[in-house]
DNA sequence: TTGAAAGCGCTAACAG
DNA sequence: CTGTTAGCGCTTTCAA
């Protein structure tokens, strides 16, 4: 029952050595569990280990041995339960590995995530599990795999990086919801993301291996496929605060010949839009249509249920642990989790013609 | 540009002296930002530092001042976007004082608290901010204490702990939520929560000092303020798995005297509610009344906008890493964030008479 | 199987 | 202001 514990600082291997009478590297084997230690020290040790309330002190250990304990995440929003969910895979996935996460919010801001990949390095994490707020600006990601830490991006990938990169599938079930909206009638299809790039999107601009680049080219291809013209402008990006996607809104659905559909980057993004779709007193899908990406419980019971892009977020997570897990030397379970997303129609998809008001 | 800093181990602070040709101890001093160093030294070992990509082993740091640059958090499921908030909280507040935040998910689990703490403790992070699973099993809490290791509690209490617990102030706005549904005419209430405890809830039953406590304790008072008699079996505890939560549901809306209102403990409970009341094809709130806990933005958009308590997630984890920082001898603002929950009213609310299905 | 001793990278006394 | 010398708690040679 450990009673010696309260007090003073804590016990040391030299400590449990001297109480059990040997010498500090046998104390320390047996503890450790290396090398060879008789059944007679090992009773020894453990029990004066126990009596003293003995905990190992980690720092040290990895000072010594240079292997850290412990993995450095890094995401944008983890209020966000898209990264609630991935990091719960990351979590779940290290901790069985032996691992514990060390987590940072960058709030989507590149400067901080610099800082974070820094102060984690310094931490000496055994590796990077990051979600780069970037597709372009990848010189602190550079500077880490540079130094032989393992690095694994989730979620978005940066241009030009050859490294490991968990991303789900996107690019059937975007496809998918470009068709779907076309032959639902849709030609005006707008799509809001808090994607951060400079100045409007255009056709073929770099939105980098974001999931956003997948997404929009999927309503292309669509598009395409139709032989029909979608009107770029109708892509906002930077929607990342209240402000800027409240102003997206009303650059798509204020204008004289308005989006008739709004595809949502994400949840937060879908939360917003439809708040300013209740806002205007328009109806869904009547007025205008929606389809949102990430399929969260809540999609479900609003009104009217949403068409939803669901995607493998948790196993996300897990992959990407899994991967960095490999570069850590470790054996993981060798089949893939699939990483792919698919459309789950509901009733926020109407026609594309504007039924006049009851 | 720091460009030799590929290749080999990181360069250390003897790197450094050296290549700057001053002492270990000076280089340790510019580096570090401590003790006396002329302007001299200070480029010198700066530029070298630069030269080399030096990075501090922050590891060593800790190890030699016995200081740690870590705290570790304790919740129960990262994934819920409860704890996603009051995680962002405790991140924003203890980034400012120089700390990262080792983060451990425990499923609710005792077992895998227990766990967490130790492991957390063998790290030797500066504090630790908990949501205790339990609010009776504390020996790992006490003995993380016992250790003299700032340790403390958030969202949740345990029974005789005399430390830091921050929480929110449920008392009132409870009460709100009491009358509000007796005022209707409800007198069938049903509770719902993930809360564990033994056996069925009775009156007087140690809820511990889990939040749940004080939700009960304001529909008990509100009861007793009107006269009327409270059904007990309608509050349904260790409804955490989704088949546990389908069985309170069932338990509650398929009796002969059903209940008429449901009370839902947190944001997920009020999402599998929802889910089970429409499965019935029960109306909101012509058939039953929904109250929630936790005012998520998905609560005001589902048909009807549910009536919910609204409580200061945020900030409570801010205060929480507040607490900890005291404790570990920081000046933080003086101030304290009022942690207080308030009745929000929207739509979900209606009259306790069943009115016929038209 | 054991023990003594040498570090890991850093900070903290203690003298100059 | 500067340098030298000890450690922090652990693992890891290297001999015994």
């Amino acid at each position: 029952m450990t009673k010696r514990e309260s007090g003073g600082r804590e016990a040391t291997v030299a400590d449990v050595a001297k109480a059990a009478g040997v010498s500090k590297a046998q104390a320390a084997r047996a503890l450790g569990g290396y090398g060879s230690v008789s059944e007679q020290v090992l009773s020894l040790v453990l029990a004066a280990a126990e009596e003293l309330g003995y905990r190992p002190n980690q720092l040290a250990r990895s000072m010594t041995t240079g292997r850290s304990t412990s993995v450095g995440v890094v995401v944008g929003d983890i209020e966000n339960a898209h990264f609630g969910l991935a990091l719960r895979g990351i979590s779940d996935e290290v901790r069985d590995a032996g691992y514990t996460v060390v987590l940072v919010n960058t709030d989507e801001d590149l400067g901080a995530e610099v800082g974070a990949v820094q102060e984690l390095l310094q931490q000496r994490v055994a590796g990077l599990i990051i979600a780069p707020c970037s597709s372009t600006e990848t010189a602190h990601l550079e500077s880490a795999h540079d130094h032989n830490r393992a690095v694994v991006l989730f979620d978005r990938g940066v241009r030009g990086w050859s490294l490991d990169t968990v991303r789900v599938d996107f690019a059937e079930a975007a496809l998918h919801v470009g068709r779907l909206l076309l032959d639902a009638g849709h030609r005006r299809v707008g799509y809001v993301s808090s994607l951060r790039a400079e100045g409007p999107y255009e056709l073929g601009m770099d939105l980098g291996l974001s999931p956003v680049a997948d997404r929009v080219g999927g309503i292309e291809r669509a598009f395409g496929e139709a032989g029909a013209e979608w009107d770029r402008s109708l892509v906002k990006l930077n929607a990342a605060s209240d402000d800027a996607l409240a102003a997206a809104c009303a650059d798509l659905l204020d204008r004289r010949d308005p989006a008739t559909a709004i595809v949502c980057s994400d949840s937060r993004i879908a939360l917003g839009v439809l708040g300013q779709i209740k806002r205007r007193g328009l109806r869904i899908p009547e007025d205008v249509s929606v389809v949102a990406y990430d399929d969260f419980p809540w999609t479900e019971l609003v009104d009217p249920p949403l068409t939803v892009v669901s995607q493998p977020v948790y196993d996300m997570g897990r992959e990407a642990a899994r991967a960095l897990l490999r570069r850590l030397g470790h054996r993981v379970p060798a089949e893939q989790l699939p990483l792919k997303a698919h459309l789950v129609e509901r009733a926020s998809v109407g026609s594309g013609e504007r039924t006049p008001t009851a």
